[in-house]
DNA sequence: AGATTGACGCGAA
DNA sequence: CTTCGCGCCAATC
C-alpha cells in the first residue's frame, strides 16, 4: 500500500486552520488524478482516528455529506475550532485555508 | 484478469 | 447556478 501509506503521510503534515483538496493530496502522492484514490484509502485509513481527514476537503472547499464524522456540520465545527475560515455558501475559505507544503515565507508578515 | 465501485475533478449542456 | 457524464486511480469481488 505505497499510495494508501503516502495519503496518510501527507494528511498528516497538514496543519490546523488549513485544508487540503483530495486533488492536492493526490498530487503529492504522486498521482495527480488519484482524487477518488485519496478518498477512498481516507475511507480505508487504519488509523483515522489519528488522521485530520476532516481537513480534507473538495476543491470546492465543500465538505463531504454524510459519509465522515457524523455529518459535514460536524466536520464544519471541527475545522471551525481548529481555526478554518467558512464563507456564507457553508464551504471552506480555501483562498486563505488552502493547505501549502511551502512554509509560510513572510512567517505572518 | 476482468468488471465494478468510490470521501473526486472538471467540462459541457 | 444546477445537473449529467466522462476520466482518473486504487482496491475489492
Amino acid at each position: 500500500m505505497g499510495f494508501n501509506d503516502r495519503v496518510y503521510e501527507i494528511v498528516r503534515q497538514i496543519p490546523e486552520g488549513k485544508v487540503a483538496s483530495y486533488g492536492q493530496i493526490a498530487y503529492m502522492t504522486g498521482s495527480w488524478r488519484a482524487s477518488r484514490a485519496v478518498g477512498y484509502a481516507l475511507h480505508n485509513s487504519p488509523h483515522h482516528a489519528k488522521l485530520p481527514c476532516h481537513r480534507v476537503v473538495f476543491k470546492d472547499g465543500r465538505l463531504t455529506t454524510g459519509f465522515a464524522f457524523g455529518g459535514k456540520d460536524v466536520q464544519r465545527d471541527m475545522l471551525e475550532a481548529e481555526g478554518v475560515v467558512f464563507t456564507a455558501d457553508g464551504r471552506v475559505d480555501m483562498i486563505k485555508c488552502c493547505w501549502s507544503t511551502q512554509e509560510a515565507p513572510g512567517a505572518g508578515d
